[in-house]
DNA sequence: CCCTGTGAAATTATTCACAGCA
DNA sequence: TGCTGTGAATAATTTCACAGGG
């Protein structure tokens, strides 16, 4: 790639977001979640050494990875707490409110739903769809299950940008369909599904049983392990 | 690390598991579950670029993958979708059955315990954990719910190497250390904490709140979008 | 000819190692 | 002096492009 030549960002406070590399941006959340921990515990600076502990990787990838959004440390101090934590949020867009609309009430509809960890880190369930009788009209955290057949009147009406589907993998693609031409542009996936949508919408998947099947390899990896030296 | 010297594996049907790159593992399960679809639909054989886009993968990074396994595909035709489908489970080592402990049932837990996906694709949970009195003793899917003090008897027990935590945070790092003391060597960790467990012992995380913040990012990103040349 | 398997090139990510500021 | 920020080195991954077998 060309570099050097973006000197735009003289004292920028922050980069521009397209140039933050994926593997970087998958890590920012953990940082902001490790930096509210240490907000918590009343630190009000963390050395990169400290905050790279706290969230399971290697210092110098997190002074890399922080560098790539402009962030400016102390030398010889480290990271302002609360100044990095706003800056991350910042980068992430998380200082505006997220809306989602949530598809599927099933077991894990639910449990998403109920999830205390999206209300607490700004993402706000916003509505609730289903097609089972017996779930439609039923109240869940304080919102009444529609009927798929309002998605598209009511992603419209809320501007909801963000989805979750949690359907059974038969109904993902008509879900996600729907909900393109509603104009969600972000989509988190747990159906066991390749999803098609167009290039300009997200799709983020979660698939639980992969997660396994990649643990079960490394079961496997380590059951074989004629060589105990293995680990190098 | 050392290479070549472990000539064990002349003409076996695989290579050796240590040899597959990770980001290939990452992808191995998508692909078999493109070909349990393409199986069921009747296809005997499938060309990579086929697979490929079953899979939502390019081909030449399915070719180059399967190509790690030591997998013959049929040079003018494609690939056999059966002697594939066995091929990528025997690496993945899905051909033993996978007991797997879930300890924390709550929402998320009980979504999970219930989850077909698992017991579709050989992991059978076998023991349920939790400490609240109106949980334990409970029934769910025809398993007991027990109390998190039967850990360690009950998993060393059954021999089990893989375990789900769905606990809160503040207990998923007790729940580590026993597990891994009891003998677990594979934990799948949906608690937002970064466990701390010996090198023998792998652990995925799979956290859903980050899943959302890294879509938030795409989102802030598009809105930003002032510039429509971008991918530059 | 079609489609796999794979070297080689390109891209992306990680780690090292140290100059330089607070 | 301690710790950040970052070039340079290394490693991993993806993509290209084509030789060669069926």
């Amino acid at each position: 790639m060309r570099s050097g030549d973006n000197r735009a960002t003289r004292t920028a406070p922050a980069a521009d977001p397209r140039d933050i590399p994926d593997a970087t941006v998958a890590r920012l959340p953990e940082y902001l979640h490790a930096l509210h921990t240490l907000g918590e515990g009343g630190h009000r600076t963390v050395s990169s050494e400290a905050l790279a502990a706290a969230a399971g990787v290697n210092s110098a990838k997190l002074r890399k990875d922080l560098s790539q959004l402009g962030s400016y440390g102390i030398r010889g101090v480290g990271y302002d707490v609360e100044v990095l934590r706003q800056q991350i949020s910042d980068v992430l867009g998380l200082a505006r409110h997220h809306s989602v609309a949530l598809v599927g009430v099933g077991h894990l509809g639910q449990a998403l739903a109920g999830y205390a960890g999206f209300a607490n880190r700004g993402f706000a369930i916003a509505a609730l769809f289903d097609v089972a009788d017996e779930t439609v009209g039923t109240e869940l955290g304080g919102l009444r299950v529609r009927h798929l057949d309002e998605l598209p009147i009511v992603v419209t009406a809320e501007r909801i940008s963000i989805a979750v589907i949690a359907t059974p993998p038969v109904a993902a693609q008509t879900v996600a369909d729907s909900l393109v031409k509603a104009g969600v542009t972000s989509i988190l996936n747990f159906a066991p599904r390749v999803l098609d949508v167009p290039d300009n919408v997200d799709v983020r998947k979660v698939d639980l049983a992969v997660e396994l099947q990649i643990l079960s390899f490394h079961e496997h990896r380590k059951s074989r392990g004629a060589d105990p030296r293995e680990a190098a």
